[in-house]
RNA sequence: GCUGCUGUAGCUCAGUCGGUAGAGCGCGUCCUUGGUAAGGACGAGGUCACGGGUUCAAAUCCCGUCAGCAGCUCCA
């Protein structure tokens, strides 16, 4: 017998190999017949179970049934294994990759070279519904790893070949849709699956797009087919309309709308262009951390949007993340070519040694500035040895250095991927003593990426961005305390915004990614730092590696967009190499030079993205403080529209945002249109208002505030200007 | 960058088989002077993204470019 702890803690004794579906059974008809999986727990995690498979010993058992999350997650994989079914049935030449469920549905990545279309969706789901109408059962049988690897491999797809060979355990399982092997569709797969195919009561086909084979680019293209499923129609119903829902709250579509911003084709991709109504959103939250940061002994300063290119070979930004730089300015072709030489070299292989294109770059360079080039190779005679370039690989420092030296003279210029360099430039102009620490020195700094052409999307990837940048040069001891004040500013900005679902994510490196630079006691030191910073704060955060910046580890505020992507708002970074390669110090108590700490830091993160994620946080519907127009003053005649001007008059010397409508409409069209430009607040005024020196108060929800005196209105809106205020009608 | 889809008036979209362009909203003018979610009439507005090709004829078919969308990859 085993005992079988259920989720009330009661106990429930059970023949040697009972299985999930006896215990059910025992339990009642209904939950039977209602059950999906289970989740058993021996002792060591919990681990989902088919109703079929047979308990192996004293357990905790969750039986699943469609009120459970996870068994969503589990009729959703089998629901995989259909459309899997389906695909090849229509197209038997298809090879099958992977197939998981993951949040809101699952996928099937295949190798067919048919390329599925949205016409083609219909009959997949025709062909899924007659496997559903059979209510097949899945069946799962197991074979010794090496008998499982031989049947995969004479069934010759070597996707599934590969996912055998990498499966763990001495076993490899199937799954049969259907009563028996041989007979049926299978599928390599380790489970769990609902017992029948028939408890699939809603799916439906979503999309398909490309997807890379393991993740990587530079491997083959893949299709990668989207499905949901539900246990009822009514579900899925509701999902598709929670989908379209969301949509409406996109920023790009009520960016446009409500007139915020503009992405023009003709100015280019990327490139945000603020109108009047979005600037002043943005300005609004600027201005006010600006004066959060001078609270804080923050020292705003300013630096210039490029910078020359050897700032960034110091710096390391260049040339590693050229690809997502715009190209460098040069100022002439020896500038360009001594750069490109550079590059070649900085980038050969030590079994490359001398690089391929660097003769033909010289014989270019001999053309634009046959001195530079005559002193280079040699050819000019006065030149020491020391200072001609050699080809054999030890001279790879060497060469860098010869040529870097000569490009003093006439460098090429980057557009700004990033402000810490000019800022550490700004630190570095003066002496500092340990007594001057911390510096902070804060740049709303805008920067340009060339983000890959994909990628580009409304204010929330862009080419050209602003960060609320600031770098803090601190000593070690200071650090805890200064990253614990970052921390502590940035969930001031998001909640002050009433921006809660966020998650924290504590960003490693990944030791065996040569993008993160090498130096083991630095990153060791930093991801202390930041991991006990994260604990002080008392966030739970994720940590997770490889998401460190290039330099140093990182906490990110991440939050999700109306269509359920991350996104990285605020970030707060540590970083003990900059100071290095820049040689930065500062004179200690004890009279010697000292390596300062720095950390990068930006509540907001960028703006663009900011104000991109607060539109649709707030539904487009900002609160008074930061609504583009705060009032509109609607006269119901011309009778009234006098009046309508003294208010409209007053609210604007008051320093409020107010919008006249004077126009020859009627009053209930005035008010559909403040509305549908969701203004906090409209003021009605007619003749009786006129009358009386009152306002006829309404907000955008609809309601009738009702009359207020004008200089009761007044007050009213200003008190409730605040940055962080919340209007009755603001959405939260 | 990759795969797929899309691009028609300021916006949302129709346009059949290849036969020379349409609606609603918005905009302008006029009428209406009004009381809380769209008053009426008239009018203007298009190089059908751009460039090639096929054809007697292209918004429509083919190729390329650009841009947008979804996913993948990337995100210092």
């Amino acid at each position: 017998m085993i005992k079988i702890t259920l989720p009330d803690n009661s106990i429930r004794e059970m023949p040697d190999g009972a299985t999930a579906a006896d215990v059910a059974a025992a339990i009642g008809p209904g939950l039977a017949k209602a059950a999906v999986g289970a989740i058993a727990d021996y002792g060591h995690g919990p681990v989902t179970l088919d109703l079929a498979a047979p308990l192996t010993g004293d357990c905790r058992l969750k039986l699943l049934t469609d009120r459970n999350e996870e068994a969503l997650t589990i009729l959703r994989h089998s629901t995989a294994h259909v459309m899997a079914e389906a695909i090849c049935k229509l197209w038997p030449q298809t090879k099958l990759v992977y197939g998981p469920p993951v949040e809101d549905g699952f996928y099937y990545d295949i190798d067919l070279d048919h390329r599925l279309k949205p016409e083609d969706f219909e009959k997949i789901e025709r062909e899924m519904a007659t496997i559903i109408a059979e209510d097949r059962p899945f069946t799962r049988y197991e074979m010794s790893r090496e008998d499982g690897l031989a049947k995969v491999r004479r069934e010759g797809n070597p996707y599934k070949v590969e996912n055998a060979e990498r499966a763990k355990g001495d076993r490899l399982s199937f799954y049969v849709t259907g009563p028996e092997p041989g007979r049926y569709w299978e599928d390599l797969c380790m489970g769990t699956h609902i017992p029948r195919t028939g408890r699939i009561a809603a799916y439906k086909v979503l999309s398909v797009s490309g997807a890379f084979l393991h993740g990587d680019a530079s491997k083959q293209q893949l299709q990668r087919v989207y499905g949901t499923a539900f246990f009822d129609k009514k579900k899925l119903a509701e999902h598709l309309t929670r989908l379209e829902e969301a949509r409406k709250r996109d920023h790009r579509k009520l960016g446009h709308e409500l007139g915020l911003f503009v992405l023009d084709p003709v100015v280019g991709s990327g490139l945000v262009l603020w109108k009047p109504k979005g600037a002043i959103i943005r300005l609004l939250l600027e201005e006010h951390l600006r004066a959060k940061l001078r609270e804080r002994g923050y020292q705003p300063v300013f630096t210039p949007h490029v910078g020359r290119l050897d700032l960034y070979r110091t710096s390391g930004h260049f040339p590693y993340y050229r690809d997502a730089q715009f190209p460098p300015l040069y100022e002439s072709d020896a500038a360009r070519l001594l750069n490109e030489l550079w590059v070649a070299i900085a980038e050969a292989t030590p079994a490359e040694g001398w690089p391929k294109d660097a003769d033909k770059l010289l014989g270019e360079l001999k053309l634009a500035d046959e001195n530079i080039w005559s002193r280079l190779t040699g050819a000019d005679s006065g030149v020491p040895a020391s200072q001609v370039l050699r080809r054999d690989p030890q001279a790879r420092d060497a060469n860098l250095q010869i040529i870097r030296e000569h490009l003093q003279a006439g460098d090429g210029y980057l557009l700004k991927p990033m402000n810490c360099p000019q800022h550490i430039r700004i630190y570095a102009s003066d002496p500092h003593s340990y007594r001057d620490l911390p510096v902070r020195l804060a740049e709303f700094g805008t920067v340009y990426r060339y983000e890959q052409s994909g990628e580009v999307s409304g204010l929330t990837r862009v080419r050209g961005f602003t960060q609320d940048d600031a770098h803090i040069f601190c000593t070690p001891d200071q650090l805890q305390d200064e990253l614990a004040s970052c921390l502590e500013l940035t969930r001031y900005v998001l909640e002050m915004l009433g921006l809660r679902d966020y998650r924290v994510r504590i960003g490693l490196h990944d030791p065996n990614d040569p993008k993160f630079i090498k130096n083991p006691e630095a990153w060791a030191e930093a991801e202390a730092a930041i991991r006990a910073a994260a604990a002080r704060s008392g966030m739970s955060a994720t940590e997770e590696i490889g998401e460190a910046a290039f330099y140093g580890p990182k906490i990110d505020f991440v939050v999700k967009d109306c269509i359920g992507r991350e996104w990285q708002l605020g970030t707060v970074q540590v970083d003990y190499n900059l100071p290095v390669r820049f040689d930065l110090s500062y004179i200690g108590a004890d009279n010697r030079p000292h390596r300062p700490v720095m950390v990068h830091r930006a509540p907001f993160g960028s703006m663009e993205r900011f104000v991109g994620i607060l539109i649709e946080h707030f539904e487009g519907a900002f609160p008074l403080w930061l609504a583009p127009v705060q009032v509109v003053v609607a006269a119901i005649s011309e009778k009234s529209a006098t009046y309508a001007g003294e208010v409209f008059e007053t609210l604007r010397k008051a320093g409020l945002r107010a919008e006249l409508d004077d126009t020859a409409e009627k009053i209930g069209p005035k008010k559909h249109r403040a509305r549908q430009m969701k203004v906090p607040y409209i003021a009605v005024i007619g003749e009786q208002e006129a009358a009386a020196r009152m306002v006829n108060v309404n907000d955008r929800e609809g309601r009738q505030i009702g009359n207020l005196a004008l200089d009761d209105f007044v007050s009213k809106l200003q008190e409730e200007n605040q940055p962080g205020g919340r209007d009755a009608s603001a959405q939260t």
